[in-house]
DNA sequence: ATGGCCGAGATCCTCGGA
């Protein structure tokens, strides 16, 4: 089973490309992130067409998270924890692989820039409640995961110059600490778990031809909770849907289950 | 040495993203 994490960046502007990656990747869950979008103006049709179900927790504009799956997802939870700003970040579903029952988290962790103001302070509420919530449920559910985009550069390895980075909200170690915590509850970063040395992206800002440079932050990531990770049979970034005409500024991460 | 983009939604600009 394939299980990929993308943040589209609007599904309605990207909709060509992320039907286009369904094509090509054959995944069978995508989990997506920055719809843009209310619910009522999600292109379920177009994913119906070819073959996909619709989980959507949307929001107008800004933020939004969906599933985007071949197979039925369960006891899909729009109200995981309490979103101080209301904002729609979170979407958490079942899925059956074999016998076993897997908790699937799909999240969109707030930015947090410029360090000095509210969105800071949200995006560490938002962590911390996180956290607190997903220690909960390991105490009833051994197998999780959570992908989506933390917006968290875990380490200097992940950030193509890091030193510009010591004051950016993705990078101060008070909220890699965050990040860190939630390892130290029973996970592992997936990519780096297979990859101790590799530096790969998943994003690339629009401006400065950071693409062209390679200039990127590894910021979309895959949790896999520690019971579930005999089953991980890879793990992969796929850099082409960066380089498509009209692309998301992130590419998709794709997690292989056995 | 600096800054260069993009989407949504409401106007011809602002906000938010990272």
């Amino acid at each position: 089973m394939l299980i990929t994490s993308w943040n589209v960046n609007s599904v309605r502007a990207r909709i060509l490309n992320v039907l286009d990656y369904l094509k090509s990747s054959n995944t069978d869950i995508l989990m997506i992130q920055e719809i843009k979008t209310e619910e009522k103006n999600f292109p379920f049709q177009e994913f119906k067409n070819v073959g996909y179900h619709s989980y959507v927790f949307g929001q107008k504009s800004y933020n939004g998270v969906a599933f985007v799956s071949k197979k039925v997802i369960d006891k899909i939870d729009k109200a995981f924890f309490v979103d101080e700003k209301k904002q729609s970040r979170i979407i958490v579903g079942n899925i059956k692989n074999k016998s076993e029952t897997i908790k699937l988290v799909n999240i969109y962790v707030p930015n947090g820039n410029p360090i000095d103001t509210d969105k800071y302070k949200y995006k560490k509420n938002w962590l911390n409640s996180f956290n607190k919530k997903i220690k909960k449920l390991l105490t009833v559910n051994k197998n999780i995961i959570i992908g989506g985009d933390f917006n968290v550069i875990p380490n200097e390895i992940d950030v193509h110059d890091s030193k510009k980075y010591e004051n950016d909200a993705l990078f101060k170690l008070e909220i890699r600490k965050k990040f860190f915590e939630l390892l130290n509850l029973g996970f592992q970063d997936i990519y780096r778990y297979f990859n101790k040395n590799k530096q790969e992206y998943t994003f690339w800002d629009y401006t400065s031809g950071a693409w062209q440079k390679n200039n990127g932050l590894r910021i979309d990531h895959f949790l896999i909770s520690n019971n579930l990770l005999d089953k991980i049979k890879n793990v992969n970034i796929d850099k082409k849907p960066r380089s498509k005409i009209k692309p998301s500024d992130h590419t998709p991460i794709e997690l292989e289950i056995i």
